[in-house]
DNA sequence: TCATTAATTTAACGGTGTTAAATTAACAGC
DNA sequence: GCTGTTAATTTAACACCGTTAAATTAATGA
């Protein structure tokens, strides 16, 4: 196909299309198992094509990565509207499991594979903006709990209670995308074992009274 | 070098050798990074030779899985001999998180990456060998504090407990595996996360007279 | 009309996992 | 002591990978 100057408009387009596309490969098959031409063919380029919008491979996973972390705040934004600190909590939790379940794929990408960690001058993510940030969000529900008292006294870092929780969380959801297939273990129900970690969080953080 | 009949004895020797070859290799610089013909230059065999005792590179990692199984499970035994079940409980958690933070790569290779599921006939591994399995340590233990009804009484499935413990100090390590570099989150120490999360636990699993 | 320039592709490089064919050397039987 | 057999090992080759350099295409401005 031939060569005709592009306006930024349709760079933009072309770039995301790209991403897009990535990640439905990444997706589907592992991010080692998909090739640059075989993305390239999908968007009827040739491979090198890529290489005008990304660096390298790495790069490209990055970008996926960023879009897909604005996609989870964004999963979770509506759950923000909960007035009671409290119950605003238990349905972030509940929220993220949802995302990480519904698209454990693109969870994979985003908290399982290595890759270069996140870096703000290189991203268009905005940190510790709760439209944008996920965990900023975890983290400010933490702290209006924290502040209403409904933590049990021997708490004193609501950062290290929001990141307990995250990985809490994290545990059930991770173990469920890459060992549920393992016949070592006779795994419970996935929704039994998220339950069970939300409920013993709960009771393990909140004072009696609130409970 | 030359061919002269090889004894099983030898054979099973040359076979270790390069799984020691290969997981020192691969838990320095990720699987995808670390080539066959590396791994056999390193043992002073061509790279065809490895095709001789592992079917590809896959069963390769498989393998080297198994015995790092073993090894964790090994690692936790002078933990078996504590008599207080709670105490016990509470010290299988604090050894399995030891291994993990210690060899993060073999962690990885063993809980983090994807690759075929463990199936018993492929494995030399016995499963529900205390020895050998160390979720099988952790099962046993948690059925243990439970028939001394030291759970709270809305506990009634054992089982569910134990994954939810594996998964909560499991979400600690696998988010500092990966995600510690990672500029986005302030991260507590990672010591105090783990202490945070046991104490989570145990006071939203025991009841409270056992506190 | 023609040089310029940006978009795109083709060709190529050095590497990968893996397979098939060739080579080596120890052994068994004569 | 030679020779054919056989197992261990290597060499050569295949198809493919991510990536780079060079060539090609076609719209634009003078």
């Amino acid at each position: 196909m031939p060569p005709k100057p592009k306006s930024d408009a349709e760079r933009q387009q072309l770039r995301t299309l790209i991403i897009n596309v990535a990640r439905e490969l990444f997706v589907s098959r592992g991010v080692e198992a998909v090739t640059m031409r075989e993305i390239a063919k999908r968007i009827g380029y040739s491979a090198t094509s890529i290489y005008l919008y990304f660096a390298d491979k790495e790069s490209l996973l990055r970008a996926i990565c960023d879009t897909d972390f604005l996609a989870l705040a964004t999963a979770l934004k509506s759950i923000l509207l909960i007035a009671d600190p409290v119950e605003r909590m238990h349905a972030l939790g509940h929220g993220y499991a949802n995302f990480a379940l519904a698209y454990p794929n693109h969870y994979r990408l985003m908290f399982m594979t290595p890759h270069t960690p996140f870096v703000s001058e290189q991203s268009t993510l905005q940190l510790n903006n709760p439209e944008q940030d996920a965990y900023f969000q975890l983290k400010t529900v933490v702290h209006e709990v924290f502040l209403a008292d409904k933590f049990n006294d021997e708490i004193t870092n609501p950062d290290l209670v929001a990141q307990t929780i995250w990985a809490g969380i994290h545990g059930v959801c991770s173990l469920e995308i890459s060992m549920s297939q393992d016949q070592w273990v006779n795994w419970c129900d996935i929704s039994d074992r998220l339950v069970m970690m939300q409920t013993v969080m709960v009771r393990g953080l909140l004072k009696e009274s609130v409970k």
